[in-house]
DNA sequence: CAATAAAGTTAAAGCGTTTTAACTTTTGAG
DNA sequence: CTCAAAAGTTAAAACGCTTTAACTTTATTG
């Protein structure tokens, strides 16, 4: 029932070896019995075998992606970008929901030489998958890792950068009173971007109005930003260390009946799908996503053609995207 | 440099036959015995092929699945589930995003025997897949389907029931001039959930108040509500036929300052994130990630286990969560 | 303690490719 | 028409594991 790579040569009256080489592109074959050779495949509906084929070249042409959640678009497009670069080079990309569960990595698609190198993409528990992988002598970069490590080659976005840009974009219009609500303290990211925004601060003379630490969620920022419409205590401008906080915010001054952005400027990080969609449109620090996805897969590649190579930190500067959340103090 | 199973039954002092047996929990091996192996397996830091595993038994133990994006919180939700329960069964799981690109499909990681079944989940291009899938006889069922397709097992929501249950809540509430923002009309979800609405509308004696057709996007939802609003329309309550077109609708008014419920009554459709955590939280039907998650595995293991089989449509109930979003009317 | 069941062993084939080596046939220039 | 280069061929090994068959050794038990 199974078609294999002699039946594929049976019928196209040539040998193996041929029909080999014609699956490899390798050697020359002559156009004609090329032809020959695709033709059978196709009336035989033949399939070359994966696993054979791995087997014998001692290599998958896989590449293992984790990450932790599906659910956010700045992943989606890195993913996409990753996917469609690899493709280009031959490989195959998979993907792992292997997340915070350090037992489900180990237990994960990764293991077993299924893989020819993996890529890390915002992983949480770092050291754990760093660990295994080393001793498995898997090749692997890390994308947006929460802590520098030297012994590893990885992607990071400037965070510090996008701070500092997005806090002197809110100087510039004037404002004085500027807050920060920042993300979780265990992400470089996080820490990152608040040191951009207390250099901007501090080069300009001011003094942070209030800063806040917050979780990367919709519901932080609201919950924040109700305590200070509450307390009378509103910046006049706000650098939030993520899209979802300054979701947040927007959210509980929309309900509140502050406008924006007369009457608070916000910027936001990431810009994230709906940062474009949702009203008033979000002022935002861009990571671009096909920078880093590319960058990543090049990255890899190098890896996996030397191992020894040196390894190495790639920062991928991101972007300030003016739109409707920030304006000129009245 | 490569140690197989070889080395690790010189080493034990077993024999490979042994050594597989314990590798493949299969036929009895004396405790002692087992552990001795282990014990060698970890002190050589041995690993199985699965390559070489696939080849010899004829499958390889993963399962693909395909989807067109990441980035929705209902799709996350059934994949985690999926994900988990193939674990259960020894199963791993492979994403792939090949979308609405039928070329990357051929492409694919699901090609060349490299799954043992797979998974379209919410496929845009079903006939192509169907007809690649049947004649590579790869086992596969599709999950949230776009079209009824006797001749493939699949699993979908009860979308009628969802939106007759979102409409008769807001009629119970004492709406009477009720309108709906249907989704894409080929999506047969879309269409089931607004023919929900019509019949609700029906039973009750009621007009639908104006019907508009959108897309599953916010600013889909904003402009249709700003064009009500602009023009004086607004009706009493809305069912929109997703939670991204509600939320859409929901910064519109925000942004006009017409409140939520007060003025105006919504409800949505997939329970997506932000419906909990954006405010005021979103009324909505829930589509049962968990269930769906569950019951599609179960097929496919059932597709797999014997391709004869006759081919099933399961309907999974969806769920109307009563949030802040919607009220009865003063 | 003999008889039997359970646990192991050795040997070999097979899974579907790739790859190498040693040759043979075809092709195209001159 | 000759001859070297190009294109094929056959044969066999290798990839690392599973599986089967025919035995042998070790435990268990009445």
């Amino acid at each position: 029932m199974k078609v294999s790579i002699f039946d594929v040569a049976k019928k196209s009256g040539l040998s193996v070896v041929t029909v080999s080489r014609v699956l490899n592109n390798a050697s020359s074959v002559r156009q004609k019995n090329r032809e020959k050779v695709l033709q059978a495949m196709k009336e035989l509906n033949y399939q070359p075998n994966a696993s054979a084929r791995s087997l014998a070249r001692g290599k998958t042409g896989i590449i293992g992606l984790t990450l932790s959640t599906l659910h956010d678009s700045f992943f989606d497009a890195v993913v996409k970008e990753i996917n469609d670069r690899l493709a280009g080079h031959g490989y195959f990309l998979a993907l792992s929901i292997t997340g915070n569960d350090k037992e489900a990595f180990h237990r994960s698609l990764f293991q077993e030489d299924r893989v020819d190198g993996v890529i890390l993409l915002s992983p949480t528990d770092e050291d754990e998958y760093i660990m295994e992988l080393k001793r498995k002598k898997i090749p692997f970069i890390m994308i947006d890792n929460s802590k520098q490590n030297a012994s590893v080659s990885s992607i990071i976005v400037d965070n510090f950068k996008g701070g500092y840009e997005a806090t002197k974009h809110l100087i510039e219009l004037g404002h004085t009173r500027i807050a920060h609500i920042a993300g979780p303290d265990p992400f470089l990211s996080s820490r990152e971007r608040e040191r951009g925004f207390l250099v901007a601060m501090e080069e300009a003379g001011l003094k942070p109005y209030r800063i806040e630490r917050g979780t990367f969620e919709i519901s932080s920022g609201y919950d924040i930003a109700m305590r200070w419409i509450d307390s009378g205590e509103l910046p006049s401008a706000l650098f939030a260390s993520d899209d979802y906080i300054a979701l947040g915010v927007i959210d509980a001054c929309l309900n509140r009946g502050i406008r924006i952005p007369e009457a608070m400027s916000i910027v936001g990080f990431d810009d994230q799908k709906f940062a474009s969609e949702f009203r008033p449109m979000l002022t935002t620090v861009r990571q671009p996503a096909d920078k880093i996805g590319a960058a990543g897969v090049d990255l890899l590649l190098e890896a996996m053609s030397d191992s020894s190579r040196r390894k190495v930190t790639i920062q991928i500067e991101p972007e300030l995207i003016i739109r409707e959340s920030t304006a000129r103090i009245i």
